[in-house]
DNA sequence: GTCTATAGGAAGATAGAC
DNA sequence: GTCTATCTTCCTATAGAC
């Protein structure tokens, strides 16, 4: 408890992660993100100066950093595809807690900051990532490429629709039933 | 002009559901509200006296009516399932406006009002409805109930998936690729 | 690096004239 | 029914002690 820095960065990026991914951009005032992270509002400036908005691009980063090592890295090795596929589906139902959590990309494209929307850019890129990373898992297990596209196009709706659904239920069975028949989705018979 | 209603209910109503299927519930300030109606903050306190509130819960409510009575209700007739499917794809459409619009269920699903979240019971309620309408398409197409069931929280997941996806990558193309699929998904060989 | 205290402004909500 | 003007509360952001 000597330590300057009482909290740790991971673990308060991932507490404002959580606030955002539950209320959005707008709905997160600055006392829910200090309550939430035990910290005082003055002291999350201190290592945000942008504020919000800054606590936001960062958490948005971290969550691609996240992606990248854990789902798109994975998915680009060269084990067999349902391996890959695999591990998909458990790196997704962690990420998104068992489908408790909904997901930042969508929570986040509604906030306007400046003008055309700050977070814009990132989120579309990482949708794009995402794709283009279960397309190539679909190529590799033998598809072509139009093919492949439609299945990681379809895919990647599933999830968010899941989620959204989820959500708006408060069940977590929509998200558990897009899981289960992802390695079908992607890798089944044509 | 000599009236004392300036601006129809109705067209009062879809203006302020532009508003919060653009920003969301927390998004959208009284003067953004104001700004949109044309009218002042005073004039929609005189309309709705329980402020935002109000109006996002008579939004919801107006959402829910125009889909069953343009939805569900053509659904549920004994015209042939294709057909039915046919007016369902161009009913989306345009109730989505092609894609550029998000839908409400998702934008106000992260609304949290005094305890539970006071939109909850509404949103879950209608996306059962629109699940509940379209497995009975399938079935009378022939399927079994629990083959209906599938597609038919599918074709919503691609449905909620597909306007995140447009959203966040600032395409109609996503939306536009599930309304074509959807014909398919619903009634397509199994 | 974290805190208490507070400035400054935006947002929700109301009063009362027309 | 709509407006202008105003009140109050909440929120973002900063100052300064420890």
């Amino acid at each position: 408890m000597g330590r300057q820095a009482r909290i740790d960065d991971g673990e308060l990026i991932d507490k404002l992660s959580a606030v955002f991914s539950d209320v959005g951009f707008q709905g997160a005032s600055m006392a829910a993100l200090a309550e939430a992270t035990g910290l005082k509002k003055a002291s999350l400036y201190h290592r945000f100066p942008d504020g919000k908005e800054q606590m936001a691009r960062e958490v948005l980063l971290a969550a691609g950093d996240w992606m990248t090592e854990n789902i798109l890295t994975p998915l680009s090795k060269d084990t067999p595809p349902d391996a890959r596929v695999g591990l998909l589906t458990r790196r997704l139902s962690k990420f998104y807690s068992g489908g408790k959590q909904a997901c930042l990309l969508n929570l986040l494209s509604s906030a306007r900051i400046a003008e055309g929307g700050v977070f814009a850019m990132e989120i579309a890129t990482t949708f794009e990532a995402l794709i283009s990373a279960l397309r190539k898992v679909v190529m590799d297990a033998g598809f072509d490429k139009a093919e492949a596209d439609r299945r990681a196009v379809r895919s990647v709706m599933l999830l968010h629709g899941s989620l959204v659904l989820s959500r708006g239920t408060g069940s977590t069975r929509p998200f558990k039933a897009f899981l289960e028949g992802l390695p079908n989705d992607l890798l089944g018979a044509k």
